[in-house]
Formats: structure tokens, sequence, C-alpha cells
DNA sequence: GCAATTTATTTTCATTTGCAAGTAAATTTC
DNA sequence: GAAATTTACTTGCAAATGAAAATAAATTGC
């Protein structure tokens, strides 16, 4: 019989919990200016890279394709974002931010820092570090056994990527 | 001018990433078992501490009431769990794994943690418990924080808690 | 260089979600 | 101890979601 999984010492747990959290109460604080949880991650994305077409942006913000496309144009409609055809490629958008889009970035940036520093207090330089390094190290790890299952056309146990991208919503 | 956020440096963001991609591809994995990924939370929730309420498991698992309590009517119907009324106090449900359950989750756990040993591959013993302290603490403080916030009504702010649970779903 | 295929996004439609209103039992107040 | 309030959950309804079909542009094969 299967050892009873022990709650608190369960990675996918933790790492839920902890992401959720920051997320609900995150969010409610953006609530006031009109910013949800998704249109700040399309932000920061758009904000870090400078530009995106639609697919690599909901493959980078983990929201679905068609989820997205209406997001952008709601989110085209508050000013946040420019969302024009490419001239390369008339099939694919350029999504960018405005200077609205912009300054609102800036004016959240240090509410969503300010999140971050709540989590971590009490935690020393080298254990925040050591933090961020394994969540990506944990990243990393999941993203390339995603991959390998993609090449090898998944052993029938772990099916591989393309199957209905699972009921799923992103968190934090 | 507020700095630019570093993602890559981004607590929120880190922790997003890897809970999301975890909940992605375990949850396709369990898919084929007719489970989602809030039926394992619930699942897990039971299995780990042999009862609860509506409301408890609501807050347990970050999953909205309404939508709970129509999710473990369909765990009902599948057998998964006994949903009954409550002797002492007849508006409050006692929610419990049944057999079939049990079984169900102890057949999913292995799995869970296969998952689990995928995230951590490549991390010493000691790094992984640092990491699970670590985030165990980060929810602590977040936790901490909301309370706070909740306690001494808000300085304007950060909004404190009842104010709708924000647009925000559950992930890993 | 044109038909067939692939790629990129949008839209449709059935389902799911979550807030708010509703129901029902317990508790408090007077 | 009956009315008023609170607690625990359920349900109605409007909005959000996501899978699949539709659209439209680019690329490939001949």
């Amino acid at each position: 019989m299967a050892r009873k999984l022990i709650l608190q010492e369960f990675l996918p747990y933790l790492l839920n919990r902890a992401g959720v959290r920051m997320g609900v109460m995150f969010s409610r604080h953006i609530e006031s200016l009109g910013i949800t949880l998704p249109m700040w991650r399309v932000m920061i994305e758009l904000w870090h890279r400078g530009e995106f077409r639609l697919g690599e942006l909901a493959e980078r913000t983990s929201i679905d394709l068609s989820t997205l496309s209406r997001l952008l144009v709601v989110m085209q409609k508050k000013g946040l974002i420019i969302r024009r055809r490419s001239t390369l490629d008339k099939r694919a958008l350029s999504l960018a931010l405005t200077p609205d889009g912009l300054a609102m970035s800036e004016r959240i940036a240090p509410i969503a820092m300010s999140y971050e520093q709540v989590a971590m207090k009490s935690m020393s330089e080298a254990e925040v570090k050591m933090l961020k390094r394994l969540l990506q190290q944990a990243f990393d790890n999941l993203e390339a056994a995603d991959e390998g299952a993609q090449q090898k056309g998944a052993p029938e146990s772990a099916p591989s990527k393309p199957m209905k991208q699972s009921k799923l919503k992103a968190s934090a």
C-alpha cells in the first residue's frame, strides 16, 4: 500500500500554496488600479522584452491562446498596449507596451516588489539567492523533462504536450 | 523613474512559473484517470486530514466555495468522496474519502512524487530540504502579513482580505 | 507560380467560474 | 422562547474560459 504523502514536505503543494497566496494578495492590491493578475503578467513580459507575438506571449505567461487574444484587446482598449499586425508577417501580431502601459508597469513594480519583500522577510541574502536559484532549476528540470517526453513520443505513462492544455490556470 | 524589474530574479515570477509548469505536466498525466487538478487537491487534503467541512476545504485548497461545492457533487458521483450532513450541525457537510477515493489517491501519489522528483533532479538533499523550508517560510510570511492587514484595517495602501477573492485560480 | 499545407490569430459555442441571492439550521438577543 | 442575526452551504445568472472551427497569410511541393 502506497505511503501517505506528507503534505508539508510535498514540493508541488508548497510551491502552489506560496504562489497562490502571493497572487491573491497582490491581485487584491492592484485591483483598484484596474489591472488584473493576467494583465500584469503580460505587462512584465512586454516590459522585459519589448515586443512579442501572441503565441510567444501565451507560452511565456501560460495563458491560453484564445483567452490571451481577448485579454489583449481589452488591454489595448485600456491604452496599455499597442497591438498591430507585424509588417513582415501579416498574420502575426506585434505586441508592445504603450507609454501609458510602461508608466503603469513602473507604478505597479514597487507594489510587486513589496510583496516579494514580505515573502522574503526573515530570509538571509544567501537564502533568498538560493531559493531563487532552486526555483529556476526546478523549472528548468520540469521543462527539460517535458521537452524530452515530447521528443520520444511519451511511453504511454506520461502523455506528452499537445493534448489539451489541461484545466489549469495561472496563479501568481 | 522606477527601475525595470528583472524577471529572472523576481520571486513571484519564479514561483508562478515553476508551479504552473508542474501543474500542467501533472494534470496532463492524471487526466486519463478522470481526475483533474482541483480534484487531486481535494483528495490530498482529505487523505491528509481525514475529514473536512466545505468552508475549511475551500480555505485550504484556495478553491472558491461555490465552485468547490459543485466539484464535490461531481466527486461524490464518481464515488471518490462521502458527502453527508454533519449530525451535530445539520448545516455543515462532513467530507471524507471513500475507500475508492483512497485507492485513487494512493494510485496518484506516486505519479505526483515522480514529478516532484523530476523537479528536484540535480538538487542535493540539503538543497531540497532548504527549498522546501524556504517555500514554507515564504508562505508563512505572506499569511502573517495578510492576517496583519486584516487586523488593523488596512492603511489604504494594501486592501485587506474580504474584497472578492480576485480573479485567481489555483495552479499546482 | 499555383494548389496544398502549415502557421498565426480570431471567433464560436458549450462549459466553467464566481459573485450574489437564496435556503436552512444554529445562535444570540431581548 | 420567539424574533433577529449569523453561519454553512447551494443555486441562479452573467461573465470568463478554452477547445475546436474559421479565417487569413505565408510556405512548400510540384
